[in-house]
RNA sequence: CGGGGUGUCGUAUACCGGUAGUACGCUUGAUUUGGGAUCAAGUAGACAGGGUUCGAUUCCCUGCACCCCGACCA
């Protein structure tokens, strides 16, 4: 992508109402566009991101066994209340509307209920099970306060996976195999060594859940973790009884805030019984199908990158998620030879298939580095008075450190 | 929802009960070209409504928006 054609536009100050690191750098950087308060656009730049981070899901989702597909946005009333979550006193995050022909729908800031509800015209037979589903989702949700910038909004986006399974046992396997999925997910997108799988409260269903936290001074969770075990207790369930039920020993734990970046859950038989998901078993008789749901939040997840991996400088991209995976300065100006070797550069590693951003603007070499740090690409590469026919100064974005590479490293180097 | 704060060109800000200024951006021209250049000319603004006043962007009220703390966050 030519920079001079990439819509977008970085800015040297941050708007003055954002105080949150995270929405100032993406503004700044051009990756998302504030609408209102929670609410975030996502800009060609920050698109780009989301998409990176939803691959990486959908790969380890697919790999687990997943299948995607997509709910919808509006939802029955009617539905709710079956499992009596439609009152604004049950859930106080509703947004909800009516039709012009009557009646009411909510705007979807879940979807257990409509997805298992679904379930009930596919899922009849012991045979028809396991079935894993997941979507990537808009959630609406009417917070009372919006905070944290894009870290937690009104709108979001939502990877949300649902297990349907016979029984306990089998909803173990899905439930070790999707730990196993989270893990790798939050290591592939660079998030790995500071995020622990965490045990937290597991609400009316369970005793316990697990939550994926990210250490960040910004997150509204505290844990304690164990760095040996990498294991983490949220501070909800941070007793002595629930430390010596998981092993855990207090005077190994270190405290730490944390942001929640994934949170699985497992229902056992209940909800399934409250909507009428039943199946039927090997001998005929009629049980409630096991139901876990496991979320993961895509643009809180972006956020959260945009957070703890930024410097004073902007923004730093991991390489799994990072937009493009060079950023190529060109400083030719006028120099037909330095332009042609930049362009020539930009057509070979494009045609390899690799992604590239190629400034190739009229600005001076000042800005131009000032907008490259800000918007964080992993390796920039100058052609400038540095470079020649066959080797490139190649600048590490996170560790600042420059080297000089051939075409052909850049074309292998990953 | 309770408490606190803030609304001035696209962005960041200044001053002021009496002609709203600066920087960045943007437009045009010239000179520049390895860390946000220089010069010149231009462009563009008081959240909305009401009140006080000879006169309100300024003071007061209401609304709206935004930010922060708390509460909330299956």
């Amino acid at each position: 992508m030519r920079q001079s054609q990439l819509f977008t536009k970085t800015r040297r100050e941050a708007p003055a109402d954002e105080v949150s690191k995270n929405a100032q750098l993406l503004i700044r950087a051009g990756f998302v566009y504030k609408e209102m308060a929670g609410v975030y656009a996502f800009l060609p730049l920050g698109l780009r991101v989301l998409e990176n981070i939803k691959n990486i899901v959908r790969e380890e989702m697919n790999a687990a066994g997943g299948q995607e597909l997509i709910m919808t946005a509006l939802q029955r009333k009617e539905l709710w209340e079956k499992t009596d979550r439609w009152s604004d006193e049950k859930v106080d995050v509703w947004f909800k509307s009516t039709l012009s022909a009557g009646g009411d729908v909510g705007f979807a800031w879940s979807h257990e209920e409509p997805i298992s509800d679904m379930m009930k015209g596919y899922l009849e037979s012991y045979r028809d099970l396991p079935v894993y589903v997941y979507q990537f989702q808009t959630k609406l949700r009417n917070e009372l306060r919006a905070k944290s910038g894009v870290l937690r909004g009104r709108e979001f986006v939502m990877k949300d996976l649902y297990s349907y399974t016979t029984d306990a046992a089998q909803h173990k396997e899905i439930y070790e195999a999707m730990i196993q999925a989270y893990q790798n997910v939050y290591r592939r997108i660079g998030l790995g060594d500071i995020t622990f799988l965490t045990f937290a409260s597991g609400g009316a269903f369970t005793q316990f859940s697990h939550e994926f936290q990210t250490v960040s001074d910004v997150g509204e969770d505290i844990i304690y973790i164990d760095t040996e075990k990498r294991i983490a207790v949220n501070k909800e369930v941070y007793t002595d009884e629930v430390l010596a039920h998981i092993g855990l020993e207090k005077e190994k734990l270190i405290e730490a805030k944390s942001i929640e970046v994934g949170n699985i859950f497992d229902f056992g038989g209940s909800k399934s019984e409250q909507l009428g998901l039943m199946f039927k078993d090997e001998t005929g008789a009629l049980k409630p199908v096991y139901l876990g749901s496991y979320g993961l939040g895509i643009t809180r997840v972006m956020a959260t990158i945009a957070e703890v991996m930024s410097d004073d400088k902007g923004l730093v991209w991991p390489e799994g998620v990072s937009p493009f995976r060079y950023h190529l300065v060109s400083l030719a100006g006028a120099d037909e030879t330095l332009r042609a070797r930049a362009d020539q550069l930009y057509d070979t590693l494009t045609e390899a298939g690799i992604s590239v951003l190629y400034d190739d603007r009229e600005q001076r070499a000042g800005e131009k580095f000032a907008d490259s740090d800000l918007i964080g690409i992993p390796f920039r590469i100058v052609v400038g008075k540095n470079s020649t026919d066959t080797s490139f100064e190649v600048v590490t974005r996170s560790s600042g450190e420059t080297r000089t590479m051939s075409k052909d490293e850049l074309l292998q180097h990953s």
